[in-house]
RNA sequence: CGCGGGAUGGAGCAGUCUGGUAGCUCGUCGGGCUCAUAACCCGAAGGUCGUAGGUUCAAAUCCUUCUCCCGCAA
């Protein structure tokens, strides 16, 4: 593999082990990534992961606003295969059709579920008890095309979208560089997807974001780890936006929802639908993250409890 | 100049408006109580109040500068 002419694709952190891999195993001619961004309140103007991985090693990247339209410069890469994952633009037929093993991509979920830009998140959001890796085959549209590879993953009591990403990169980085083989001999497998077990992955939205504790328990608990550590859960408390970053549940019968019922020394409690949900660790407004402890120990109890929470 | 919050012993906060050398809840250490304890009681250590300058007899507190952290919006 090592002279196989490589295009890679991608653009965010999840991204990086793949193109280590691939750097390890193979000749990667061109590095693509999404354009550079103003990110954060300074508005730094930022290097995409992938870039910053590619200019360490040399490799020449290219960052099209559009791909659709700014093509050429990966053409004339020559690549024998092109290699995608979570780069964010829908890649072109002309590309699609150039290199002689086609273009392949590395999604983290087992497909045909979680299609889309965010599957680690709803993944967990969803409570499921596993998700894993693809490898795919790409076609026009979003991460539709045939399966190559699965490996699964038995998602743990303790992940959460941190550890998750972490695995399922590495899972994606090795899995791609043990399907490559058979595609490269083509005896690779082309599983088409079965368009009934479709689901979708979008990308969060703030009012994803924020908790409902009229839902019961253990949705809330998924949603609160399904976006620990990126972008966070919240709720509001006398106005103020608090991230909560781990709860835990008790289920009990309850009048209310979205009442503090329980303060004590180093915990809070707010009703839900079905019982009591425990705030371990939060980020108050304009705070650092920290213990449910800490926090109780600087704000007088007696105003928390019976406090409405929305 | 997009909007807003914050910086005080190891942690979380109060005190700032109405200047007068720092307090609360924890933690830590020592001692006591107890069959025992993360519970309770007693005691101790630990702070240039983010930086730099200014006003004042006197600044955590008023004025100005800068730095860093955080949320929203992009």
């Amino acid at each position: 593999m090592d002279n196989l002419r490589v295009v890679f694709m991608g653009t965010p952190d999840f991204a990086v082990p793949v193109l280590q891999e691939l750097i390890k195993n193979t000749n990667v001619v061109l590095v693509v990534s999404q354009p550079d961004k103003c990110v954060g309140r300074k508005q730094i103007l930022t290097k995409t992961p992938i870039k910053l991985e590619a200019e360490k090693n040399n490799i020449p990247v290219f960052q099209p606003t559009k791909i659709r339209l700014e093509y050429d410069p990966i053409l004339e890469a020559n690549p024998d295969i092109i290699i995608t994952c979570a780069y964010g633009q829908i890649i072109p037929k002309v590309l699609l059709d150039a290199p002689k093993y086609g273009c392949i991509n590395v999604h983290a979920s087992l497909l045909p579920k979680y299609r889309g830009g965010a599957p680690i998140h709803h993944a967990l959001i969803d409570g499921e008890e596993q998700t894993g890796i693809t490898i795919m085959y790409m076609d026009e549209a979003m991460d539709s095309g045939d399966i190559i590879s699965q490996e699964k993953y038995l998602i743990q009591e303790q992940d959460n979208v941190g550890t998750l990403h972490d695995i399922l990169a590495k899972m994606g980085a090795n899995l791609l560089i043990e399907t490559l083989p058979s595609i490269l001999r083509g005896d690779n497998k082309r599983i088409k997807q079965d368009e009934e077990k479709v689901t979708f992955a979008y990308n969060i939205k703030r009012e994803d974001e924020h908790l409902d504790f009229s839902k019961n328990g253990e949705v809330l608990k998924n949603q609160v780890r399904g976006l620990n550590p990126w972008p966070l859960a919240y709720l509001l408390l006398d106005k103020e936006e608090m991230k909560v970053l781990e709860v835990h549940f008790v289920k009990k019968e309850v009048k209310e929802t979205g009442v503090i019922l329980e303060i004590s020394k180093d915990t809070l409690g707010i009703s839900c639908q079905d019982g009591i949900l425990y705030l371990d660790r939060i980020k108050p407004f304009g705070k650092k993250e920290m213990s449910i402890k800490d926090y109780l120990n600087g704000i007088s109890k007696e105003k928390l409890i019976g406090q409405k929470v929305k």
